[in-house]
DNA sequence: CTTTCCAATGTGACTAAGTCACATCAAATA
DNA sequence: TATTTGATGTGACTTAGTCACATTGGAAAG
């Protein structure tokens, strides 16, 4: 079965815990879920959803985010391979809904595991256990973080930031109105303080297109 | 030891997972922590503090909150009896600084738990350990629909909201910079939107209280 | 019983950010 | 080339945050 052999390896080289328990417990763990390829743009919940697993991304980005009733939109977080959405795991182990949303924004490949066998695995596993608790940790600070920045931060500075973490080789390939829903603020104040960027000489501008040149 | 003996009964009253477990794992977990009483305006950690150990809360009120260089706060969320702080178990367990400030609010009882014996109760019983996984997910869900809150929602319908869940018999005795801190806005907005809601006639303004008409 | 003092509150003026309406533009495609 | 459509630009207005300073209620000192 190479592909499954194919699996185990990449699982085993993503998710850290694997490579603490026995091989009898990484078969367990495999054969109750499966693997999922996914294209980008793909909603894997909406807010109120109930919560049937947990996906251990493999390979790809997924962002979860939140909208308000007049359809502005803020990004909470994204998760990258290696990486759980712990929003499930939190909704599986309290038994609530979704509080959120969550779309991939590449093609990617996912592990999905049912809830059953995840609970399984969190009382009898201790590193699982503690994968579990660690990236819950690390929302939680990375959640708090993000309220600071966002209450206590001007746009033009998170704006700047935004623009250095996303830019790869100073360009950044995107529309406003995208950055807009990932800063939680509106397409126009985007257009606006770019366009001012772009008249101190920090950046210049095109359609889909950020080149950084000063910032 | 009468002491002892309230405070057993005291915590199994407040503390659930405690009527889940042997009269031993009891005994083990009280002997190996301390109560402490405290007063209104103790401040238990300042953000950047190491996390000694965790405190499960037997009376009165803690605030968690952040505070910005300009001296701008904000409340994370207020811990009431039978609770615990779960950013200490959060630093517990991921070995990370403590995240936020935390003040009481009033006067009260704490029950203190050193670090280590935390980790091991979580690893060897199933209902603390379902107890901090809870209180992980309630307040990961708690601070995003905060942050959706500040982000998305407009500060008179926030401030009405909070003036409504603080009140008690329609009166509320505070200052306005208070519920600015706790609101993560200026006091001059708090007391610019109460001076609105009286002319709307929806309080009354008078120093130190806000008494509410027909909110 | 005054006077003094100070935290609490009020307010104008300005800047930053969000909303609404609509103009303009670039690029794909008919 | 003409058309369409998503992306961007911009004025005008409202809401929120900042700064500076005035006013005041009430406790404490004299």
């Amino acid at each position: 079965m190479p592909r499954y052999s194919d699996l185990k390896t990449e699982a085993k080289a993503l998710l850290p815990f694997l490579k603490k328990v026995t091989e009898n417990v990484v078969s367990e763990f495999l054969d109750a879920g499966y693997r999922q390829h996914f294209e980008n743009g793909l909603q894997l919940y909406w807010e109120g959803d109930a919560c049937r697993g947990i996906a251990f991304l493999l390979a790809g980005d997924i962002r979860v985010y939140k909208v308000s009733d007049t359809g502005r939109e803020i990004t909470l977080y994204e998760i990258g391979p290696g990486e759980t959405c712990i929003l499930n795991a939190s909704c599986i182990l309290s038994n609530k809904p979704y509080p959120a949303n969550a779309v991939t924004i590449s093609s990617g490949e996912l592990f999905f595991l049912p809830a059953s066998v995840l609970k399984k695995m969190i009382s009898e596993q201790e590193v699982v256990r503690e994968y579990i608790f660690s990236i819950f940790s690390y929302r939680l600070t990375s959640v708090m973080t993000l309220l600071e920045e966002v209450v206590f931060s001007k746009m033009d500075q998170r704006l700047k930031d935004y623009l250095i973490e996303k830019s790869e080789d100073n360009v950044l390939q995107t529309t406003h109105m995208t950055i807009a829903n990932d800063l939680g603020t509106a397409r126009e104040v985007v257009s606006r303080l770019l366009k001012d960027f772009e008249r101190e000489g920090l950046v210049k501008l095109s359609r889909n297109t950020i080149l950084l040149t000063s910032l």
